[in-house]
Parts: structure tokens; C-alpha cells; sequence
DNA sequence: GTCTATACTTCGATAGAC
DNA sequence: GTCTATCGAAGTATAGAC
């Protein structure tokens, strides 16, 4: 329906050059989109060419059309997943309360379901593994960039805590209390809680209704 | 080969009652270790009737004799995972360096990679979940009955960290750490570490080794 | 308790028509 | 860009001989 034909701007950044189809065909994000969903509701064992093409209406063979295998489409929903939660978190990281941004990015239940699935997906698809390792060592660069400049305003004596231990302190919490609640686990987290917050309290203030989660 | 024949004792906990072949058979042990050891190398969905008889070097009939469905299969190796787990972790409860114990709970690899690996297995397989719910709450208010009986030895203020703030804190951190490390991202463990290591030390005592684990 | 044999399903991937 | 048709491989599970 939508054919934008071949786009010569893709061809430059393309990995594969036998990558076929379009990167912004509507059909091809369509089925980034049923591959993350099915991801989300039954796991990353739910999702094939040919379930993936069911859900989304088309035939099988559209599917390797656009991912050359299975593998590449794998890839392909990290790849897209993991520069959306980038940007939008290298933004969101400008905000005056930074560790409250910290804590909701870990506390986003999509995002971090979808990056625990990704994870155990890493452990039987080696091209899984290389991009989680990729992507997870940026994000927490990229935190650690915004936090260190930011150490003295909070007044943290180093020697306590650095900026590193704060990061992997706040993202293991949140991302634990996530999981454990996708299993029906909440003992504890309501503790938990009130912890962090007399912590984010103290350092970044009251909540401000900044920008929560999309 | 060692065939002890049926077991009545089984019978009264057994949930379905065509289960066949006998709980401590030693062809049995076999094939639920060798699930294990696929779950925790490949991951779960390396896991199937064939493959495991293949590792196992029996025919493929055989693990439906022992585990009449796939779901048992899974179902049988997390109880007795969940079981040792249990069994192993409260008698270590009683050490005398208690947050140490926690702390070392959570950091063992082996242990914590498992449970990860039935986190994501549990998401679509329902009867998984279930009994995952039921062992991480068991675990944890073990943990809590241990902690809270020795909250007043270590002075803990409970206007600042409850029992269960602790527990889910320690719990957390360990475990992200580990999975992290299986992914080959280091960054910050090592500041996460000293950090923890002051706050044990400062509550435990220096480290004694105790009971690390096997 | 262990095997062989088999029935049935689902899957990944390709070829080629339109 | 999308489809139909198909191959070959792997999966679960059962029946029945030994």
C-alpha cells in the first residue's frame, strides 16, 4: 500500500546488505509492533514468523521478506526499542530531579518487562547478547555522564557513595519490584518504597508531576 | 535400574494422580538435571522432550514416562530447585552474620540465574507462575521471620529501613548484579560492592568464611 | 523401566507467481 | 510488496513390544 520503493538514505547505516524491504514501511513497524507485544504477554517463545505474521494479518513469507530470519527480526526490535528508551531517556535526564527520573526509567513496567525479556532471550541467541551488552553499557554511561555532573548540587559525600553504586542501587530496586509484581509478588514493596522516596525526598524534593512514563 | 517400585508416601502429595515412574529413581534425577543445566547454558526454550533425552542418552518415550507433559518436566525441576533452595537457605539463616547470608544468597550465580531463567518461563507457561509466586513468597517471609527476630541486634532504626525495605533492597541489588555480569556488563559493580560492603560491615562484621556456597 | 515406531503438529525458510 | 505452495526439520505425545 505505502511504498516509499528503495530508500537510498537507508543504505549507508544498512548492517546487511541483503536487507530487504524498507525501514520505514508501515507493514515492517507493524510487525516490530506484534513482535514486542507478544514478547510482553507470553514471553519470547511465543514469537515465530508465522505467529508474528498471524497477529498481524499478513502472509508468513512477508515476514522473512522483511527480516531476513529470525534472528534478524529479534534484532531488529531491540535495535528499535533500545534508541527509542535512549532518547527519550537522554532527555528526560535533564530534568532538576534526576534521581526521581532515574527511578521512574527503572520503575516504566513496559520497558523494563521488555528489557528482562531481551535478556533472557541473550542467553540461547549470541546476537541478542551482543546488543543487550551494547545497549545496557550506553544507557549506563549515559546516566553516569548526567549523574557526575550533578554530584555536587546533591551534596553527596563521595567517599559514601559514588555516582556508579547510586545508579545500580536505584535501577536494581525498581527493576526487581517491577518483575517480582508481573509475578504477583508485592510483599515488601510498599516498604521498599517509602525508602527510596524519603531518599529521593531528601536529595531531589517532593515529586514534581514532571513526565511520567508514555 | 534402581527401580524401588512404587511409593506410597508420594501418593498423598502427588497432584496428579497418573503421575508415573517413582520420585527418587535415578534416571529421573538425571533428566532433571540435565533440564537444569540447558535452562541455565541455553536457556528454557533449549528445553524439550527430545533434546533432553538426547543429552541424557535415553530414548525420547522415556521422559514422558517420567513427566507425562512438557509443563511437568518444567514444573518438577523448579519444585526441587525451590525445595533445595528453601531447604538449604534457612538453615543458613541462623548464621551469626545474617545480612551476610542474605547478601550471599542473592550473589550466587547459579541459583539466581535459574530463578531468572523460570521468571521468563513463567510468562507463558501458567502453571509456572503459579508456583513461582508461591516459592518467592515463601522465601521471602522466611527471610523476614529470620530478619525481624534480630532487627533489635543490629539497632536498625525502623523509622528508617523496616525488615522488609532490607530484605528487598539486598535482594535486588545481589541479583542484578549477577544477571548484569552474565551479560559482560561490569560498569559500577565494583562501587556497588564496596558500597554494600561497608553497610555489612558495619552491621555484620567483618566477613567470616562461613558457608559460602556450594 | 526402557525401547522402537509412529501419528500429528508446528516451525523456519525458500521459490516463484502476481 | 504480498501472496501461495512447499520442503525439510524439529517438536509433543502416544501405543505397544520387550
Amino acid at each position: 500500500m505505502t511504498a516509499p520503493g528503495p530508500d537510498p538514505m537507508n543504505n549507508a547505516a544498512m548492517t546487511t546488505p541483503r536487507r530487504t524491504g524498507t525501514e520505514t514501511s508501515k507493514t515492517r513497524l507493524q510487525l516490530l509492533d506484534v513482535t514486542e507485544r507478544l514478547m510482553l504477554t507470553e514471553g519470547y517463545a511465543a514469537v515465530g514468523i508465522r505467529r508474528v505474521a498471524r497477529e498481524a494479518g499478513v502472509a508468513p513469507a512477508l515476514v522473512n521478506y522483511y527480516f531476513k530470519t529470525l534472528d534478524d527480526l529479534f534484532l531488529s526490535a531491540l535495535r528499535r526499542r533500545a534508541e527509542q528508551e535512549l532518547d527519550r531517556h537522554e532527555k528526560a535526564l535533564r530534568s532538576p530531579q534526576l534521581l526521581r527520573e532515574l527511578w521512574a526509567f527503572g520503575s516504566w513496567p513496559t520497558g523494563t518487562s521488555l528489557i528482562m525479556e531481551f535478556h533472557a532471550l541473550s542467553n540461547h541467541r549470541k546476537s541478542i547478547r551482543g546488543e543487550m551488552a551494547r545497549y545496557a553499557e550506553r544507557l549506563r554511561r549515559m546516566q553516569l555522564k548526567a549523574l557526575t555532573e550533578r554530584m555536587a548540587d546533591y551534596g553527596i559525600d563521595p567517599d559514601e557513595m559514588t555516582p556508579l553504586a547510586i545508579l545500580v542501587v536505584i535501577s536494581s530496586i525498581s527493576r526487581i519490584i517491577v518483575m517480582e509484581e508481573t509475578l504477583g509478588l508485592t510483599l515488601g514493596h510498599d516498604e521498599t518504597r517509602a525508602f527510596v522516596e524519603r531518599f529521593l525526598s531528601r536529595l531531589d524534593g517532593e515529586p514534581c508531576a514532571t513526565d511520567t512514563k508514555p
